[in-house]
DNA sequence: TTGACAATACCGTCCAGACGGTACAGTAAG
DNA sequence: CTTACTGTACCGTCTGGACGGTATTGTCAA
């Protein structure tokens, strides 16, 4: 189901993301896009039959690996539930450090029409509740998803407004708060 | 200085906010924005001369507003420098509960080029200083201005995922904190 | 006072180019 | 024969912006 050696599909996507940070995420046409995957426009259109489809896919993509890591994150440490937060905390303070570029397509998507964002929205909330229902404090609960929130936002619009001792701060504030549950 | 009658130029501004949320902020045309404006092309065109002076203007309008009533909230409640820390969140917590379309004109700046964010970051990096230097525990400032970011990258996508009190957990968690410094 | 001119604040039209998408013939692999 | 494309040609639409015009107001010398 998974696993596979790189597709033209994958090929595409990459390249609509990588695009879109060079362009700008209004500006993404699926001419360059094709060009950019050694692809043909029917090539394209052939994976992706609208330009539509293809930010649909984009999200779904950007969702989905990070589902993937934040298992990963969680599989790594012990499989107890209890510190479900923890690994999202640490998932999320790693993906600051490094690049993303996958992020650019999501802002893609949004310029052609927030409503691709919706799968988002639903995703977080999932996120949020499944964290709720781990966690004894609600209020700090929420004062970490939203920090998390906030610094995802930053990387997103590429404000690297914080310094490292800044946001290690911030960040090793959330992990005491969160062990100390 | 200030106070004018609402000019050409404020109307388009405004129209062009408006259209953004609407289309969607990688679809906003001049020309669209100059019919909903109740301005000819050469009309806009003659205020704005070019799309990306339009982009610019409308961040500008943004981060002024914002100032504005940072200022303004500052005022109405002591001027003690000390407490611009609960300033900011009490304006922020206001903000979140209201409709403010001017952030869709943002949007459509950062979907023509990211480069036009660049005052935005500037902005802030110098309110965090601003803040940083009227606190004495960084840590907590770091995660309450964090948190504010989050809840207004929230507002800016459209997505309301948080129940009223779930935000207003973490505001008063906020609050608190900002206090007891 | 008046006539000449200029600046301001627009209007309405036009255009070259880019865009999303279609159509279709061909092809190489399995 | 099907799948997964390539390549080219093309269409209708939209877009930013250039351009020429116009009404109003102001300035100022004669």
């Amino acid at each position: 189901m998974s696993g596979h050696r790189p597709s033209s599909r994958d090929k595409i996507l990459a390249a609509a993301s990588e695009l879109a940070d060079i362009v700008g995420p209004g500006n993404l046409s699926l001419d360059a896009v094709a060009q950019r995957a050694g692809v043909s426009k029917g090539g394209l259109l052939y994976n992706f039959p609208t330009k539509a489809k293809l930010m649909q896919a984009l999200v779904q993509d950007y969702l989905k690996s990070f589902e993937d890591a934040l298992a990963a994150e969680a599989a790594k440490r012990g499989d107890t539930t209890k510190n479900s937060l923890t690994a999202y905390i640490e998932l999320s303070a790693r993906e600051c450090e490094q690049k993303q570029p996958s992020a650019a397509g999501v802002l893609a998507a949004l310029a052609e029409d927030p409503d691709f964002l919706n799968p988002v929205r639903d995703f977080k909330r999932q996120l949020l509740d499944r964290l709720k229902s781990e966690t004894t404090d609600t209020a700090k609960l929420m004062v970490a998803f939203l920090v998390i929130e906030g610094l995802r936002s930053m990387k997103l619009f590429d404000m690297d407004i914080l310094h490292d001792d800044e946001r290690n701060m911030a960040l090793t504030y959330l992990l005491a708060e969160a062990a100390s549950t």
